[in-house]
DNA sequence: TCGCATTTGTAACATATGATACAAAATAGC
DNA sequence: GCTATTTTGTATCATATGTTACAAATGCGA
């Protein structure tokens, strides 16, 4: 058994297949391997994407070159993982940076027409498929919704009304405030100045990990401008 | 031919198919349709979604309540559209608002498990239903890159580097400053303020809708932390 | 062309947050 | 139980932005 048939069976997209139940899939269809050298390109920024490609060896990263001319890295992808999930389809179905090979590496190239026809003879990838990319638009809302609050006491807000259980007034964090502050994306300091002022206002009280709700009412406004 | 194929063939999932086609790939496969009146609850938030819905007839509503018992809209639904691309799939395949009809309402249903047999056997619905999910994908990426810029002068830096066409250093505005302060999210005076400073630290040239670029460099700089 | 409405520039002040610093309190390791 | 480290509370100052107000510039319709 060809040794990138195992690995694609390690992805999030083969899981639940085993490597001779890819090959079979593919066997006649048209599919092909590459190796690439260290800083060799896979592929180029705002090049179509007609190809669904597989990391099956070695690491790649995701560079993009910015208005004047830097370089920045984005991500780093090691084997073995898919490459283009998200950009294969779409309206804009390009790729929105450059693939750059960080060691010799091996990807897998499946072209459109033969990812199509695999989702439809495999219920397994197809729901594979669905699933990663239908998580990835729940995990973006989720993180636009929570990008939606501007100030930090509707973040706390937020935070504390979604993690209250069952009308138990008083909640206990799991992480210290400098986690937390760092999960807002603000600074530690002023987390907790935002913590005092609110327990100045009457809405909580707060001593280290303990929050207390003390106005649910008030705390909730906040949310809704 | 039930007038609800129809209504199915105009919505982007099944866009490409007639209503006879819908009708045959359907055939024998078990879904329904149902009645709604008015301010009836179609679906609750946080139920797990076991099924595709398609709004064939009237509208429906999003609304969540929020933690203090206030009921929000959040987005109207016209028929013909489908209701839960989104959610069926995915690690949290739960309906995130409640669904409400606003009059007297045709829903029709399809289990998640005809929905994959569908998938599976049309190419078309197939294409148009991972275009769908991958457009909303890159729509959400593009919203939260764009959310990633703090600072008005960062966000107005990453605004006239990608309208810049070919090294033209002068941009003109097609809107005014206070639509594009709007589009911000920053308020006009603050944007015009930001734009005057930028000008007194050298980086650009602003007179009402004309701005011309005098540092690319030190403007590509602002968006790289 | 005149007069009014819209758009733009700017100023003064208020607020939210970041940066930095330091001490008190809690915790962990020995 | 003692000490060193981490965590928390708080203060001061700087910065970015909002709010409000008003005047100058522009454009538009009569």
């Amino acid at each position: 058994m060809e040794l990138f048939f195992v690995s694609l069976s390690e992805t999030n997209i083969f899981r639940g297949l085993t490597a001779e139940n890819i090959a079979g899939l593919m066997d006649g269809r048209p599919f092909r391997t590459r190796e690439y050298v260290r800083d060799e390109y896979v592929a180029y920024s705002h090049d179509v994407c007609h190809d669904m490609l597989f990391v099956v060896k070695g690491s790649v990263r995701g560079e993009m070159t910015d208005f004047s001319g830097k370089r920045l890295k984005i991500e780093d992808i090691p084997a073995p993982r898919p490459l283009a999930a998200a950009f294969i389809f779409g309206k804009e179905n390009r790729y929105p940076v450059d693939i750059i090979a960080n060691e010799p590496s091996t990807i897998l190239t499946i072209p459109r027409d033969v990812l199509i026809y695999i989702l439809q003879h495999s219920q397994v990838v197809l729901q594979n498929y669905l699933n990663a990319i239908s998580s990835r638009t729940q995990f973006l809302s989720n993180k636009i919704r929570f990008l939606s609050f501007k100030t930090i006491k509707e973040k706390i807000a937020n935070y504390i009304l979604s993690q209250m259980k069952s009308n138990q007034m008083t909640i206990v964090l799991d992480q210290t405030q400098t986690e937390l502050a760092d999960f807002f994306g603000v600074t530690r300091p002023s987390l907790a100045r935002a913590l005092a002022e609110m327990q100045e206002e009457g809405l909580l009280r707060a001593e280290r990990r303990e929050i207390t709700i003390l106005d649910k009412e008030k705390l909730n406004n906040l949310l809704n401008k």
